[in-house]
Formats: structure tokens, sequence, C-alpha cells
DNA sequence: ATGGTAGAGCATCTA
């Protein structure tokens, strides 16, 4: 039964003894990482090789960055979008192929400020993936995208709607352009899993003690095409690796996958 | 009290 998971890590570098003891612990066959914050050169390819990974890593340094690995193998890696449009600038994207699913990391923007700049390159992003799907894809193909998409699908997704108001990750645009996403024949497999839970959180904010009084939002997403979706044996958000001495901000999602 | 922490990297920017 295949195991797959995302974690945004929030700097591999720091994380890099946490992440390998979770390997060991979880024992994924397919990963996909986010925000390693590393360039393509330190990437520690050998380190996950000899916990028995393939991997694949696109970054660009400071920030950003997205890898995949997986136990057998990948194939057909591609990195940004595969839309035939201008490359993006940041690393927050890549493709690969592995165990018969075609397998997207993302890392969606921010977004920082309603209205900003910033914000507007968050809304095409997320119509770019889109775009990227018909790209890489085809109808009835095993697809999983799966990442950080900064956006919360539902107030339930959130431990106080009214805390966000007028703040991104919530918004109607943001909410609209994901389920432009979903439309597409995609799943959000936790909520497919768990239909009436409420306040099951993958990111907390660093401030505040936010992770211990239970404020967060379930903004790391695992969206599957409908044959991965009728596989999903079982999923969770995996709070351990919330806890403790340096964790990243977010908790990976896990999902096992009938053979 | 418009706060707080973490990471990259050394002044702030990003989240």
């Amino acid at each position: 039964m295949p195991r797959f998971a995302t974690w945004n890590v929030n700097s591999l570098k720091v994380r890099q003894e946490r992440v390998e003891q979770w390997l060991t612990d979880i024992q994924p066959d397919i990963v996909c990482f986010q925000e390693t914050k590393l360039a393509d050169a330190a990437f520690p390819q050998l380190a996950f090789e000899s916990l028995g990974f393939s991997s694949a890593h696109h970054g660009e340094g400071r920030w950003n960055g997205v890898a995949i690995l997986a136990r057998n193998g990948l194939a057909d890696v591609s990195v940004g979008f595969a839309d035939g449009v201008e490359p993006d600038s940041e690393a927050r994207v890549m493709t690969a192929r592995c165990d018969g699913i075609t397998i997207v990391s993302v890392y969606v923007p921010n977004g920082r400020v309603v209205g900003s700049d910033h914000y507007e390159y968050k809304l095409s992003w997320l119509d770019r993936l889109g775009s990227h799907l018909d790209a890489v894809t085809a109808p009835g193909d095993a697809v999983i995208v799966a990442g950080d998409f900064n956006v919360a699908p539902a107030d339930v997704d959130v431990y106080d709607p009214a805390a966000f108001e007028g703040e991104t990750h919530v918004t109607k645009p943001e909410r609209e352009r994901l389920g432009a996403l979903l439309d597409r024949g995609l799943t959000d497999v936790f909520r497919q899993q768990y239909p009436g839970a409420e306040r099951v959180f993958s990111w907390w904010d660093y401030r505040r003690g936010d992770f211990h009084e239970g404020r967060g939002m379930r903004i790391d997403l695992v969206l599957g095409s409908q044959p991965i979706a009728d596989r999903v044996e079982w999923c969770i958000i995996d709070r351990n690796a919330r806890k403790g001495k340096m964790p990243s901000d977010h908790a990976p999602v896990i999902v096992d996958l009938a053979d």
C-alpha cells in the first residue's frame, strides 16, 4: 500500500535531521516538500538516497524551493510551469512521475496583503497551475497535486474566520481559484475522508503560542484525481511533527493509497 | 500594547 506525504519543512537545511527521523518513522513511498530554501547544489540528494529515496529538487536559494522523493524512482521530472509561457520567477512547482502517478509538488505564493502585487501574483499563479495540469496530465490519469496552497478551502479550515477578515488565505478570489482546480476533477483528499471534521489544521503561526492554543489553518492539501481519490484508504495530518524542538510551522499530510 | 517567532543572512525581507 503506497504511502504518500507532503510537508512544508520551512528550510530543509535547518530541518534535515528532523526530516530524516520523520522519514524513518513514517516510511512514506512518495514525498513532496515545500520551502526547502535551498539552491539545487545544496540539496542533500545523497542523504535521501541513503534512506532509500530517489529525489529531485527545484530551488533558488534563499526562499521557496520544492522537492519530490520516491522509493521506486522518478521519471519525467520537470521544474516550473509547463504551460509554454514565460518561466515563473520563483521556484514553486515541480512535476514527476512515480508508481504510475503524476506528482505535482506546489508551494503557492502567500499573497501577503489583499490587493497587493503579490496577491495578484498568487491569483494568477493558481490560474497557471490549472494550465500546467492541462499540459502535464490527460483525463483519466492518476494525479496528485500536493503542497502548501496558502488557501484555507472553507471557514471550517480556519480557527476563527472573523480573525481573518480582510486577510489573505480566506478571500473569495483565492477560494474561487482553488475551487476551479477542484472543478477540474481533483478531490481534497482530507475533506473527502472527514467531511464533517472542523478545526483540523496543518499550519500554525510560530507566534503567541498558536499551536498549543489551537489557532491554525488547514492550508496544506493533497488533491487527487478520481483514480487517486478512489484509492484513498487513510489520511491524517501529522501534528506530532509540529511538536518538540525546532519544528516547521507546518505539519505533514499523509495519505495511504490502496494498491 | 496593532504585539508575537522563525529562517536567511547581516539589513531587512518573507512568512
